[in-house]
DNA sequence: AGACGAATTGACGTGAACGTAAATGAAACG
DNA sequence: CGTTTCATTTACGTTCACGTCAATTCGTCT
């Protein structure tokens, strides 16, 4: 009977300094995180102990953060990765949210497509630019 | 003889309410782009008058913040697209700086890519529960 | 000439996402 | 027990990308 509020799962929680070392964050960064509910280190007393969940939140809110997500955008998507983890509570709205989500994304993905394609385009022409200066040069 | 400065190319202006209903931005955004040199309106007296290079600059522009690139970031971007046009200056630098760039871009489409594959798997999960909730309900 | 609308120039305000400094508290070390 | 060493709280500061408002000025219409 090892399922109780299963404690097998190494539950084992990090000090702030040792998440900051992990995820290149600042502490005060990870404050104002929790500030805004996006993640929820326990208190023993006065000290922050981030959980396996709390890192798990991170790593999809840096990701969010690269892909030019807001904030609270990114609080939004975080409740439906925990939708998957048992409850699936008041799915149906978070559902489309994230349905709203990956159209963006998808339109997001067409565009830097056919920006890279252009891009490329105009660094042919740079290269071959540069290579008729490189042989003037000679 | 029709090349002298070359009037041919329907160098037509526009104005800055023009340009503001033509891109959906302000009058404050595009003084704000000519402040940051981004853009370079002709000045008539007082009055602004945007040029077909400053249209084509601003689509550029509003498309790099669409991936969230800092003004900054696309005014560098903005001079490679300029290189093509005629001057080919300084081309070396310029090649390196929108290779790093591309780069960076293939670098997010790849992190898009798989973000996308799991936030679908994710949402088969909760099409499936949707579904078992209906039936529920019935 | 007077009035009106459109554009311009400061200059201050704003929201997001933290940075940074000061004061305080807990804890571990010699 | 005193002193570093972290961590915490409070709170003001900062950068980016504009918003907003007031005071002009310019061109135009009557």
């Amino acid at each position: 009977m090892t399922t109780e509020t299963d404690k097998t799962t190494t539950e084992e929680t990090m000090t702030i300094r040792e998440m900051c070392d992990l995820f290149e964050v600042t502490p005060r960064t990870l404050r104002f995180y929790e500030s805004k509910e996006l993640i929820f280190p326990i208190r023993e007393g006065t000290r922050r102990h981030f959980t396996r969940r709390d890192r798990a939140r991170l790593k999809l809110i840096l990701r969010g953060k690269r892909f030019g997500f807001s904030l609270e955008e990114i609080r939004q998507l975080l409740d439906l990765y925990d939708m998957g983890e048992g409850k699936t509570v008041q799915l149906a709205r978070t559902y489309e949210l994230a349905q709203q989500h990956l159209d963006e994304m998808k339109g997001q993905r067409e565009e830097l497509d056919r920006a890279i394609a252009e891009l490329e385009t105009q660094m042919e022409w740079g290269a071959r630019e540069l290579e008729k200066r490189r042989s003037n040069a000679a």
